[in-house]
DNA sequence: ATCTTTGTTCGCAATTCTACGAACAACGAA
DNA sequence: TTCGTTGTTCGTAGAATTGCGAACAAAGAT
């Protein structure tokens, strides 16, 4: 007996926690904090300001450019990156939704959850029940 | 020659990444968004709701436990989880927190990263070579 | 043409994450 | 006491994350 109803994750939640978990690291937040200061920042001075190698800064760059958080161009041998200011104001947006979703629910709180499909199966085992008796 | 400064993340940066760490999951973002609209639920109808096995629900739910946005009490052989209020305003004040530096960064945007280290060192190899040169 | 700088990719290792079913303990019901 | 329900922990497995240094390619500088 299987008793999920198997209610698969919506769009809007699997995008957030795309965007939630591409800023779940310490170097990644900071990253970003120091981005924001300027139209474009070598890879180089990134990693001067992180306790990491450079290698490992590069590969957090990339999965910040992953999500589409920043991005980056060429300049001679250095690559420029930049804060995606359109981007992050999508997930701003989407924060505060996934905020603003919590506190109004919250206004409205009830006292335990129903368990629908608990009570349903409770039903219609009463139901049986009755059937039963009724023989 | 190590060029870091080796700046650590500050105790801000890496408490924010904790807890967009816990909701980096969409099964854990929509367990919290569950929980927002109960005074109490039980671990079984929150199982019910996801496409998981409840020992994989069980697991995340202790995740979010681990980081308090999250509590429990025994209620017979129930176990009855509830958001943690007090948490999910610290989270949000340090949401509001990062996306207002970022917004204030924006604002007062120079052109491009100083890169002091790097400056400093040409500078000091410039007068380097003024002194190799006045030699 | 050679050397240096820059930043990525590769190879590797250690750790964490995600997931499942089985086993288990705790409690209530029959 | 025995059985069923509830939810955690355990054992296992595969995948992803995080990190490093070495190797590499691209571009400039000498």
């Amino acid at each position: 007996m299987n008793n999920k109803q198997s209610i698969d994750y919506n769009k809007t939640t699997i995008e957030l926690s795309t965007l939630l978990n591409a800023l779940s690291h310490p170097a990644r937040l900071q990253i970003i904090m120091h981005l924001a200061k300027y139209n474009g920042c070598q890879a180089g001075s990134i990693s001067k300001r992180l306790p990491l190698a450079k290698s490992t800064v590069s590969e957090h760059l990339s999965k910040l450019k992953e999500v589409g958080l920043i991005s980056c161009t060429s300049d001679g041998v250095c690559q420029n990156y930049q804060l995606n200011d359109n981007v992050f104001l999508l997930l701003k947006m989407q924060l505060f939704d996934f905020i603003n979703q919590i506190d109004d629910r919250k206004s409205k709180r009830v006292g335990c959850c129903p368990t629908s499909q608990f009570e349903n199966e409770k039903n219609l085992s009463l139901k049986n029940n009755n059937k039963k008796n009724g023989k």
